[in-house]
DNA sequence: TAAAATATGTAGATCGGTCTAGAGAGGCGC
DNA sequence: GCGCCTCTCTAGACCGATCTACATATTTTA
């Protein structure tokens, strides 16, 4: 009896199991879909049509997981992607022994990045955040807290690094300000020759 | 008798002009009313419906003045803003003792359009800058030469400054990009703190 | 059988773009 | 000087395509 129930609640839980990978594999890949179609033309420049094709998912899927719809799809994506850039400063973070290395490991992995996808990729919330800044809060919060995040793992290597937290802000700040706007300019003229100028402009920035 | 022919060539010429003036007022109105909607919401974001209507042009007139049909009038659009930018960074760059001060004028230039447009408002460029870069040419090239004219004017200054032309061109490149990286920060956030930070940098990359 | 997930179909709006009609002006022949 | 022509621009109806969203099966699994 015991034994029974326990084999029931085995069995439940690798049904729930299985349906969670099985639903989460349709949801993953509508996800990466989005991402990467997000990416590369915007929130909406993105049609549910286009990732659901990518997706390889019929359309009932995508509501069925999304029942926001596409706002939904749209926010976490980019709540994806972000954790994937946060995870990679942090990452890097480790290897390094300073925080000038770091940001020029970051460039050089960005710029790997966008050029290998033929200027489709760059910054993963840059688009959407230019397109909602005005018109949509909820997708306009996701970006601010994407900012957030990297800007928070960038001033813990400047803590590390021996500066002030205030100091340290300011200057997470900028150096992403100057990230992201390399990253622009990089991407408009379908150029890496923007991002190997930060660098240098980084490595002042940061007293070398 | 000479006399009609030239009140003819009058008549004719004013007749000319009030024409020209006319379809250049809906001209104007239609380009005027894509950049305000461009800047704010991008290219995929904006509809012809709400161009025209902003414009208040009828359907007819925008295909009649623009051809070559959403890419053009975008394309135009972003000529405009562009010259207007790079006008901005001329004229406070004869105001000015030195580069420093340009950056910071056009950083607090750029924050208070961009808080009284309720942050409909950041850079006219960089959005479609963004969203087409992978895709759409011709709208592409339009973005990097607008990017080319602001770094061109701030290595000029630069150079006034007594830089030598490479090392003016790279640090133009940096401060562009540190100003266009403060205005996706400051517009993700909603607040204008990134552009004050960026300002301290921009002080430090101009040796202040 | 019940619940979850998948698979389509389709509604209703909006998209960019095209088409034709007409308003308003000067030129020009008679 | 009057009617007609042409030309520019305006005006809006209209087209097929595509959009997001929802509704309705069908399949899958315990």
């Amino acid at each position: 009896m015991t034994g029974d129930h326990n084999s029931t609640i085995l069995c439940r839980s690798v049904y729930i199991l299985l349906m969670v990978v099985k639903g989460d594999q349709t949801r993953t890949r509508l996800i990466d879909a989005a991402r990467t179609l997000v990416e590369a033309r915007g929130y909406f420049g993105t049609g549910l049509n286009e990732v659901i094709e990518a997706g390889r998912a019929p359309r009932g899927s995508l509501y069925h997981h999304f029942p926001g719809g596409k706002d939904q799809l749209t926010a976490e994506a980019l709540v994806v992607s972000a954790r994937e850039i946060d995870a990679l400063i942090r990452s890097l973070a480790e290897g390094v022994t300073d925080t000038r290395e770091l940001i020029e490991a970051v460039l050089d992995a960005l710029a790997d990045r966008m050029e290998e996808a033929g200027y489709a990729k760059g910054c993963p919330i840059a688009t959407v955040a230019l397109e909602v800044a005005a018109t949509n809060a909820s997708l306009q919060q996701v970006c601010a807290e994407a900012y957030d995040g990297w800007e928070r793992a960038l001033a813990d290597r400047l803590v590390a690094d021996g500066h002030g937290r205030d100091h340290a802000e300011d200057l997470a700040c900028s150096l992403l300000a100057l990230v992201e706007g390399a990253l622009v300019l990089a991407r408009a003229r379908r150029s890496r020759v923007p991002i190997e100028r930060a660098r240098r402009s980084a490595a002042v920035l940061l007293g070398a």
